[in-house]
DNA sequence: AATTGAACTTACATCCGATGTAAGGAAACC
DNA sequence: GGTTTCCTTACATCGGATGTAAGTTCAATT
């Protein structure tokens, strides 16, 4: 069972998009306040957002951007107007599709059972700086291939990748890898971190992992 | 620098699609005799595939269908009717886009330049009845998490995939497993195929594989 | 239902990649 | 220059994946 967030002001509108998308084996959520919309949103951990283009306080393209970077749930857009620079907007923006109203029943929910399937098993993924990191595994996609990483390794570019660009703890490194209760063998993390390091190289990977002198480390961008 | 293959009789048609696409910065190829149609497709190994649906000797359905058998292109369908059930029709087959003439050439553009994108690093994906399956990694995708094959099991299980359905013969399996020269240890397979059933039943998977006395291994989809 | 070959199961041995360990070397900071 | 911090390398160990062996179940044929 897929959930769908409804993200829409005209309450007639909304009624109708929610009864349809029920009939179709989805568990329906919308938001009613329109504040801090891209949270509320969130909060029902929805499968998709379904979003009008036309809001009050906020326009749709810009619940849009925010969606895409506080996760990565698949946004599907409508609008009244037929609009091409609309349509360009809204998928550089991330969206994932593009439906004009009227919209005709079946296409939306084709698109929609679409959208979805195309998002199948990605939602364990995070974004890095030109790659992509399967938590569960931690396969790394990379310019059309795919590399495992041993699970140590994994462990640790997911920590970092976590505060992206921000400086992270030994402490909090070998809490991730280890387990809280552990002792910390600095060592053992010093060679990991070595390890990464090296794959992340022969990977022509265009970040890296830095030390910061004293507190602990970081990924960066390395321009070539 | 992406190829692709506009596949369309009408020559007027075949000619300015494939200036505008030029235009915009893709290799262009065609294809000029109808026959076997698919091969030839393929030859150019493009990276996408732009398919008109109303062909002579096949339509462009039967065309879809054997892409997406074939190979893992991503294809955008052309049609000059606007129904519904070609669309519905299309994307059950897999194509990846459908668009109704008259299009507008920006649209157009930017719908491919989208499944380009969709498409990046998922080249290695192969589709097996309700899962995924990363060619490179062994990396099983299925519902919403994803999960590491040992990797005789998943050269099997890709091996197995590859043909959907039909028949694979032991020494099919063996050569993809342990490469053509070896001896093929009857045994060492059926222990390996034993597991990779487990595992497959272990994750719930709604398809299984099944022995075929005399001939073989197939995958089959199993109803609860 | 007895026979027979095909298909399967289980337990154990082996191997190899991932990880941990140890000791020494380079770099940055004062 | 000395000290701290960070890094490198080689080797030992461990565990999951694979191979091996022996025996059991299944199903087609008579």
């Amino acid at each position: 069972m897929k959930r769908i967030c409804v993200v829409e002001d005209e309450e007639l509108v909304r009624e109708e998009l929610s009864s349809m998308l029920e009939k179709s084996g989805y568990i329906v959520s919308t938001v009613d306040s329109f504040d801090d919309v891209t949270s509320d949103i969130l909060k029902s951990s929805p499968d998709l957002v379904l979003l009008d283009i036309n809001l009050p306080n906020m326009s749709g393209f810009q619940i849009c951007r925010e969606l895409k970077n506080k996760s990565s749930v698949p946004v599907v857009i409508l609008t009244s107007r037929d609009d091409l620079r609309d349509e360009l907007n809204a998928l550089e923006l991330g969206a994932d599709e593009f439906m004009t109203k009227p919209y005709r029943k079946e296409r939306l929910l084709l698109r929609i059972s679409n959208v979805l399937k195309r998002y199948e098993g990605r939602s364990n993924l995070i974004e890095g700086p030109g790659f992509l990191l399967d938590k569960l595994t931690y396969t790394l996609y990379i310019d059309g291939t795919s590399v495992i990483l041993p699970k140590n390794q994994g462990k640790i570019i997911e920590v970092l990748l976590r505060k992206r660009g921000e400086e992270v703890s030994r402490q909090e490194i070998s809490e991730e890898v280890w387990g809280t209760s552990e002792f910390i063998d600095e060592n053992a993390l010093q060679v990991n971190l070595t390890r990464l390091k090296k794959t992340m190289a022969s990977l022509n990977m265009n970040c890296t992992v830095v030390a910061v002198r004293g507190k602990g480390y970081k990924i960066v961008e390395l321009e070539e």
